[in-house]
Order: structure tokens, then C-alpha cells, then sequence
DNA sequence: CACGTTCTCTGAAACATTTCAAAGTCCGAC
DNA sequence: GTCGGACTTTGAAATGTTTCAGAGAACGTG
């Protein structure tokens, strides 16, 4: 039967003695059917084994049942935080979503994004490698609903999704700061990075309007944040002269806090009572740290989430106007900085 | 122009002045076209910002141009290494990925794989939940290329690729044994899981190869092999009593290892002198931890690769032949069983 | 100049759906 | 009986590509 072809609506049609418009009926508008013939198709199909042609059905819809999120870096177990919470707000659309990975290179980025308009999706959410490249408004002009996640762009040309970086900043630093740490290290890079800059800016005004001097907030710059920055900017922080030492350092991530951690306790410092360390992000394996990490925790999921009700509404809702959304961080404390006669 | 439709094949050949049959030879099987028409097409195409329509293409080529990975558990780093390596492939075959997540629920395993049956993806990598699931038969009975990747169903009915769990199995024990331990634990679950089963046996093989008394391998059993069974095993381990409790732990994946290292560190232990662990997978976070993981490590990303060549040949070759690929997995000493004083 | 080749280009069919106007069918009410 | 309305079903058009047989043009050869 059908010699080996899989089978189409034709055939259903066919085998349940109706015609082609009627199976679809069945499909998508099930109550126009009589009881009696929907039965007879829906068993026609399952015999045959149908599954609907979403080509086909994308092609003369003209509508695509797919979201797209380009991530960032994989590597960065946050990232795919952010992609859960997409995940869970498409599947409650009925969308799939697709993901891909730019693994911070501008090339790939594109190639992704070039992809994904061939296949029509009907929107994508991207934390950019460059937030002010031409080809996100490229993709805005063709007007592919859009929404930037995790970083800014310049004003209101589309939807972006964020948490508010210089909070964020201010909360890890008072934080060390009432714990009573008097010099302490600022530790990201490079600072081009909108996120690194703000975190900064952050700590920098609460440390001043704390009445500190600035020669107290020392920056150590990294080329990236992954966990071997923070290892050898561990390394930096052990070689400066003792006077000088911060005894607690606030990274830019968690990555990087990490790899701080590691190399702290492989030096054999006690943490947090020689070095303190507040990350950024929460991601479930600060928690899961030998020490466990304070951190300032962005709600990854939201993030997600609420970035695929935007792009949904870009994508539906016809008098939808862009908008910047802004999470509140708050800070989580652990034993990273708590020293544990202190804590409960 | 074009009153805001996304302009077509139809409209590129207009405003070049040619058929539509030139301009979907430009795209492709340029060699077929004479220079100065080629070119005039191209000009118009990125005139109109012309964009091929994917489903269009699909529909009628009749081959889509994506691979999906269905894999089991998105918090686990382990499968996006995976991910990474079919990547990887699929982008030296010009195919894209589409990466979906079951959280290890059949349910949405099934979903998922409902829907890349709808897409006619050209072929279908997974880390099933359960290998022997029947749905899993029912793609392979439509003709949808399957490859299995780090599970093994039964027999040849399709291409898998893992690694030998019963020798990873060994080379850990055997690692723990030449450090001296005489009471080990293997910490995983549940057994009924291939994977842990096949591990455990592989460490009672060489347990008792090496004359040890079965008794001194202490199987405690898991839930699941997140960082937090991790932790409770590590409490469990504490309280066995004194002679009975175990100098080292082997755990079937690295969360277990991170879990029970923090548990060990947070309750005072030394590690390794106190209490050995060594892990499984290798993931970027064992390396990362406080204390340096030994894990045995699996040739993630070459898992992935691999896998997609199967599954690519399967889609491609028609004298295709299922196989089953078993990687060898190897032992990474670190800090974690090698005390500092005995390391170079 | 007729002829075969080679190189380009064309036009129509096909792919598997959805949509929608129109045609049927049924039923109760007048 | 006939009429009107409600409920079902049908058939054809349309979606944007690719493919392929064949039409034309250009050109060298005999």
C-alpha cells in the first residue's frame, strides 16, 4: 500500500471516503465535522499512519510554529537557564523552539540568523554579540519580531529583556561591604561589555556614596569570564603586596567566581575569611560549589519567559509596541562570604 | 513596492527580467547559468532582499536541511558537550540543529519527537529516557535515520554510540584501588539505568579481579544523579560507622561527585585524604571545582560527532548498515584522589 | 548554407497543505 | 408541501519552490 510513500491527506482522505478539505477540517477545525465522518478520518489516519507535512502546512498557512533563540555561549550553564524559560513559554504557545549557538563569534551569529529567516520562524530572542550590529536591524526592518536578551540595545528600535546591571553592582558590593570588607576587587572584563561596565558603574557609586575611597575598589580586568580568567586573576589578586590586597573580590559572573574559588583554595586561603567572593548570575552550580558562592541572582527563567511573551506579542498583536524590560537582581548570600560561625 | 509581502522567487525573476525556472538555477546549479544573467539575478535579489522560503523548498525537494537532538536532561552540562559535537557535524554537512530537551519525561519526549516527525527533520539523534520506549521503534519503522547516543537499545535495530560503561567502570576502581583504598563506594541510581548498572558491574569485576572482598564496595543507591543525591549520599556516607565507612567514592556522574565533594568539604572532611572521589563524564565543572575532580572521561563532543555521521550516513548512504559505536573512555587524575604531596 | 553541438533559458507540472465560496442535506415550522 | 436556516461537505485555487523536457540561440564544421 502507497508503496512505501508517506502517506498524505490524499490518501487519509481516500481511505475514509471523504475529501481533502474535510480531513483538514478534521485536523483544524474539528467542530465543523459531524461526529460520525471525524471518527471515520481520525481512524483512516491512524491506520495509515499520517503525520501532517509541516512544509506544506507552513507554506499555504503562511505561518510558522517555531521560535528561535540564539545563545550566546554554551558554555555558560546561564545561558541554557535562559533557554529553559523560553522553552517553557513557547511550549505553553504550542510553538518548538530552536536553538542555536554563536559561541560568541559575530560569523556564526549570522549564520544562524540567515537560517533562521529562511525558515520564516516566527520570531527570535538572541543575546548578541554585538547588540549594535547592523544585521539585528536588518532583521527589525524586514520585520521579524525580535527581542534582545540579557543585554541593551540603543533605544526603543526593538523589545530587550534585562536585569538592571548597576543594582546588581551596588548589592554585591554593599553587601561586602557591611560584612565589613574595607578594600575589595572588582573582577570582569573586558569592560566594552555593556554588562561589565554597569556592574562597575554599580559598585563604583556605592562604594563612594559609602564614603570609601576609590584606590579601595580595585579593578582587575579579564579578557573573557570563563573560570580560567577567574583562576588567573586569582593569581593577580595573590601577587599584589599584602597592604594592598583586597580581602574580597565581587566577579562579574559565576564563571569567573569559580575559578577565583578554585584557585583561592588550591592557595590554600580560607574563603571567606581571607578572601570573600560574590559572583553573578546564581547559576546552579554556584550553590553547588565546595564553598557555596554568594551571588547576585538574575532570575534566569523569567528572563526567558518573558522575553517569548514579548516576541509572541511582537508577533500577534498588531498594535504591539516595543518595550525595555528590566528584572530586579537580588542578591543571595552563601557561605562565600558568610563565615560560617556566623550563619544559622 | 511589493505592497510589504516578503517578495518571492516570482519577483526576483521579474525585476531581472528572466524565468523563474533561471533564478532558482542560480540558486541552485549556477554553473548552469551564463555570467551576465547570474549576476543580474543576484543584484536583484539583494535589491528585493529576496530570501528563500524554506518550506517552499522543502516541500518540494522533498529533503529538509535540519537534524534534531533530543536530549535528556538540559541541566546536565554533559549533554550540551554532546550537542556541541553534533553541531559541530551537522555545520560541515550544511545542515542546521534543532536542540530539543525531555527533562527526562517521556511525555515530552514523545512530543517532541511528534513534532520533528511533522518537521520531516532528516534524521533524529536522542538520549532516550528509556532506551526500550516503543515509540522509539515506530521512527524506525517510518524510515526517520535514529541514532541513540550514550544509551544502547536492544540489539541492532538502530545506530548508537556510547562508551564502554563496564570498563569506565573498572579503570575507576582500579584508580582507587592503586591509591590504596580498601573500602570503596560506588554511588549512582537508579540501577535500573543501563548506564549505572554497567558501571557498577564493571567496578565489582575488577574489585574482586583484585581480590578484594565484594563487602568492602559499598553500593549506595541514588534517586537521580543530581548534585543534590550527591549531597545526601555524602550524608548517608557520614553516617555509616566508622569501620564500616569508605575511604573513596565513586560516583556515576560528575553531579554526583560535585554534590558529594561539597557535603564532604562543608562537614570538615579533607579530600582526598579523608575521603577520595573521582567522577564520571568529566564535564568543564569537575575540572573547575574546588578541589579538582578525577572523573572518568567520556569524548563528549566526539560522542556527538560521531552520532551524527551515523546518522547522516543512514540519511544519505543506502547500503547503510547499523552500528554500534563504543567509545574507551580514560581516566583523569586529579586532585580529588591524588593527595597534593604526591602530585608533581 | 544546412547540420549537429553546446550552451542557456523557459514554462508547466508537482509537492502537501489550507481556505473559502458554494453546493448539499436535513429538519422543523408555517 | 414548501420554505428558511442550520449544519456538513466539496472542489478548486493558492502558497513558493524545484525539476525537467524541450525550445532557442549561437557557433563551428562540412
Amino acid at each position: 500500500m502507497l508503496n512505501g510513500r508517506t502517506p498524505s491527506v490524499k490518501d487519509v482522505a481516500a481511505a475514509a471516503g471523504v475529501s481533502l478539505g474535510t480531513v483538514s477540517n478534521v485536523m483544524n477545525r474539528p467542530e465543523v465535522v459531524s461526529a460520525r465522518t471525524r471518527e471515520r478520518v481520525e481512524r483512516a489516519m491512524t491506520e495509515l499512519g499520517f503525520v501532517r507535512n509541516e512544509s506544506a502546512r507552513q507554506l499555504r498557512a503562511g505561518t510558522s510554529r517555531t521560535l528561535a533563540y540564539v545563545m550566546l555561549d554554551g558554555t555558560n550553564p546561564f545561558f541554557h537557564d535562559v533557554a529553559q524559560g523560553i522553552e517553557m513559554a513557547a511550549e505553553d504557545a504550542d510553538l518548538s523552539l530552536f536553538i542555536c549557538n554563536s559561541n560568541s563569534r559575530s560569523s556564526r551569529e549570522e549564520l544562524h540568523l540567515d537560517r533562521l529567516l529562511q525558515q520564516r520562524v516566527q520570531g527570535i530572542l538572541i543575546t548578541p554579540v554585538d547588540p549594535a550590529a547592523p544585521h539585528l536591524d536588518e532583521l527589525t526592518r524586514r520585520g521579524v519580531p525580535l527581542v534582545v536578551v540579557d543585554r541593551v540595545r540603543g533605544v526603543d528600535n526593538c523589545c530587550s529583556v534585562a536585569v538592571d546591571d548597576i543594582l546588581g553592582g551596588r548589592i554585591a558590593v554593599e553587601h561586602l561591604a557591611e560584612q565589613g570588607h574595607e578594600r575589595v576587587a572588582f573582577i570582569g572584563g573586558p569592560d566594552s561589555l555593556g554588562q561589565v561596565g554597569e556592574r562597575l558603574q554599580g559598585a563604583r557609586e556605592i562604594w563612594s556614596s559609602l564614603g570609601r575611597s576609590p584606590d579601595d575598589l580595585i579593578y582587575l580586568p579579564t579578557d573573557a569570564m570563563t573560570v580560567a580568567d577567574g583562576r588567573s586573576a586569582g593569581e593577580r589578586l595573590a601577587g599584589l603586596p599584602a597592604r594592598r590586597r583586597p580581602t574580597a573580590a565581587f566577579c562579574a559572573n559565576d564563571l569567573l567566581a569559580l575559578g577565583l574559588l578554585q584557585q583561592s583554595i588550591g592557595a590554600g586561603l580560607r574563603v571567606p575569611d581571607d578572601l570573600a567572593i560574590v559572583g553573578f548570575d546564581d547559576i546552579e552550580f554556584a550553590a553547588a560549589a565546595a564553598v557555596p558562592l554568594t551571588s547576585v541572582r538574575q532570575p534566569r527563567q523569567e528572563l526567558g519567559r518573558a522575553a517569548a511573551q514579548l516576541v509572541l506579542d511582537e508577533a500577534t498583536n498588531p498594535e504591539h509596541k516595543h518595550r525595555q524590560l528590566q528584572f530586579t537582581p537580588e542578591l543571595v548570600a552563601r557561605a562565600s562570604t558568610v563565615s560560617r560561625s556566623r550563619t544559622v
